[in-house]
DNA sequence: TTGCTGATTTGAACACGTTCAAATACCGTC
DNA sequence: GACGGTATTTGAACGTGTTCAAATCAGCAA
């Protein structure tokens, strides 16, 4: 009667869907259940915590985003353009899904199984840091070699700060967040001009060796 | 019989040890109430929710942070050896309630009631803020005008950072958290180097303008 | 068709955070 | 000492996420 193991795709369309609707507190287990015309208990056959449809969400989202900014990605320019673009890009995406931020950050960043460093939100966080990998390697002018190495990942940490900064945001349509971004976005130009000075190799060095520790694997 | 008003100190003493003991998630409030000799619906008559005990813990924070570093807010002194000083003072008040990070991040930086940014934890991030300013402040020889302005909330931010970081540190002890303050203080030194140059007065305005929209208060 | 095996689905239950109306304890006043 | 009102405490209940043994279903061998 019912199609088969669609079910699984059923219940995350189903929560995403209630989640848009009614915010991440409020979207009972039972009520997806209920919703998709399936028992509570056979979500829990499907997935194994109602974080772990959060976290399904999650990675979706980096999909998304990696759609909405693929022509920006692939069409060369200035880095801090191309930075600019993908993070309002990224806002555009996450618009609507206000509602549950907090859930989606704690997935996105550590719940006790799903820290953004550990081996859950793994795929998720390559996504994520693809992204920035791209937009500092197709930036024209290049970004010089010295910096490149460790750029991606100090701009996937700001964009995880802008992702806390969204999610505690109150302003109409987070628009404080759109500010936030666009000031700070230029302080990419001072960063990269310290880097070409006589002194600041050894900047950039202590700067890479701090980012080696923050993106370490955990054991 | 039991002396009234002590009850609100003797549930919170009793839930921190318990946190302690087990951790956030394992501790109950039923647990806590058996515990401390009470029913569980006395604990929510003096705490409304079991997220307010951890902020009343959160709050207890500051408080020893301050007490311990107090020495070093007084002693003046170089800023970078001020600021290594201060995190590690934090890292060794923290340290032993890791098992309760998340709940503790939670409330430190944004459940829905508890933004840092929001008027509830408006207490604790003064307290916390506060450190910061004295820090700057107090630093021999003493900080550029131009920077000292917006420095604290600057070292407050990666602070916050930091407290991130160490929630979802796996790491014996959380040792790695240590080894991440040791290689991002000196990221000062190359910060206030930039600041003397001919055209440092507009990097640091620009980030001023950035700190000053993460720092706006809520609505 | 009849069994058999494993993949799905279910209903009943558990422990949790939380609420609430009712009970109790306290304290100042008659 | 008895009374009345307020501060405190309680037991019973609600709805939640989650678990689990049992029921059902699908496909296949005989």
């Amino acid at each position: 009667m019912a199609p088969r193991a669609d079910t699984r795709q059923l219940i995350l369309d189903t929560a995403l869907r209630l989640f848009e609707e009614r915010g991440y507190a409020a979207t009972t287990m039972r009520a997806i259940a209920t919703e998709a015309g399936l028992s509570p208990s056979n979500a829990y056959y499907w997935f194994g915590s109602k974080d772990e449809l959060v976290q399904a969400f999650y990675n979706r989202i980096q999909d998304d985003h990696r759609d909405r900014v693929a022509a920006v990605l692939a069409g060369g320019g200035a880095l801090t353009d191309r930075l600019l673009a993908v993070e309002h890009g990224y806002l555009d995406v996450i618009t609507g899904y206000h509602g549950f931020g907090l859930a989606f950050l704690s997935t996105a960043l550590g719940s006790d199984p799903g820290s953004p460093f550990s081996p859950e939100s793994a795929e998720p966080r390559e996504k994520s840091l693809a992204i920035y990998r791209d937009l500092v390697a197709g930036a024209r002018p290049a970004v010089p070699a010295k910096v490149a190495g460790a750029l991606p990942e100090l701009l996937w940490l700001c964009h995880l700060g802008i992702t806390l900064f969204w999610v505690s945001d109150r302003s109409p349509d987070q628009e404080r967040t759109r500010r936030l971004v666009e000031a700070t976005v230029p302080l990419l130009a001072p960063l990269l001009r310290v880097a070409r000075l006589p002194w600041g190799g050894a900047a950039v060095d202590q700067l890479g060796r701090a980012l080696a520790i923050a993106m370490e694997r955990q054991p």
